[in-house]
DNA sequence: GCTAATTCCGACCGTCATGGTCAGAATTAT
DNA sequence: ATAATTCTGACCATGACGGTCGGAATTAGC
């Protein structure tokens, strides 16, 4: 239950050509310079995206890559899905699932608790946007840290 | 982002063990003949939930499994929790996470983020029940299908 | 006490996704 | 021409995952 680093990393590229939005491209040698991320490995999702529509690249010189919307039209659930595929806690609730190919169809007791799980997580990625993460980034100095975790009273 | 089928097979496999409270315990060569799973790999498992204080285990021959406490008290978080470890989307919001060992901290842009989703998803996971689960079940039947994700026409 | 049914335990293993590298071709500004 | 880039496909190492195996310990029933 946990997102790849791929994602993670495709998110963190987006979130720099959010930053770069509106002042020509920007090239993956410079994401890979502020974030800390390997070049080559960088080159392989940034083609990932561009072809999943998220970006639009420019070659030579002072080429890069640009965001094909502007930052407020994409959400993070975009990002991870076109770098990761379809969120989906387990097979039979993802979208391309082949009815009946579980064959516990109908005896199954939890197929609906994974239904309501994978609509949790869509509906928190999906209503985040790239700008909103890096204007809350700014709010993040000024909000103090209170109650990170009311966690390890229940289980 | 997906479950494994390690906490499948133990949520499943606590499912049973649900179905079969007050009614002593149940043995897992039972267990996986009803839910067609391994049973070699069951007994990992059932190791692992019993070392986790969810199921006590009667040994010898009229032995087996019974869960710790009644089903209306266990949360599916737990099960996911002993037989998969915490869920994390990413490390920096796992509770074991040492602050600082990111050296993104304060200029990340996405903690916010994943804290958020942990969250969400932990809700959805906490908040159901091993009763919830079995009983869920058996109004599945007397529901039609009607609005519940037009995907595949489902199961 | 023997036997069969069980839990228990540790070791082992093949496969697959992941995270990552590399070499080189294509493109373009200077 | 050269240097900075994107682009592409192949390659690779590691680890987690799902699963097996052999055998020891325990206990009910005969």
């Amino acid at each position: 239950m946990r997102v790849s680093s791929k994602a993670h990393y495709g998110l963190r590229m987006m979130t720099e050509f959010a930053r770069a939005y509106g002042t020509g491209p920007l090239s993956i040698a410079e994401v890979a310079r502020v974030e800390h991320l390997p070049l080559a490995y960088l080159e392989q999702l940034a083609g990932q995206l561009r072809r999943g529509g998220l970006v639009e690249s420019t070659r030579g010189v002072h080429g890069g890559y640009t965001l094909a919307r502007a930052p407020e039209l994409i959400s993070v659930l975009e990002v991870v899905h076109t770098v990761e595929g379809e969120v989906s806690p387990v097979e039979c609730v993802s979208s391309d699932y082949v009815a009946g190919s579980c064959g516990r169809d109908g005896e199954c007791a939890s197929r609906g608790l994974w239904l309501r799980l994978k609509e949790s997580i869509d509906a928190v990625l999906r209503q985040t946007t790239l700008a909103e993460l890096i204007h809350d980034q700014s709010l993040l100095a000024a909000m103090a840290p209170s109650d990170p975790h009311p966690e390890a009273s229940h289980d």
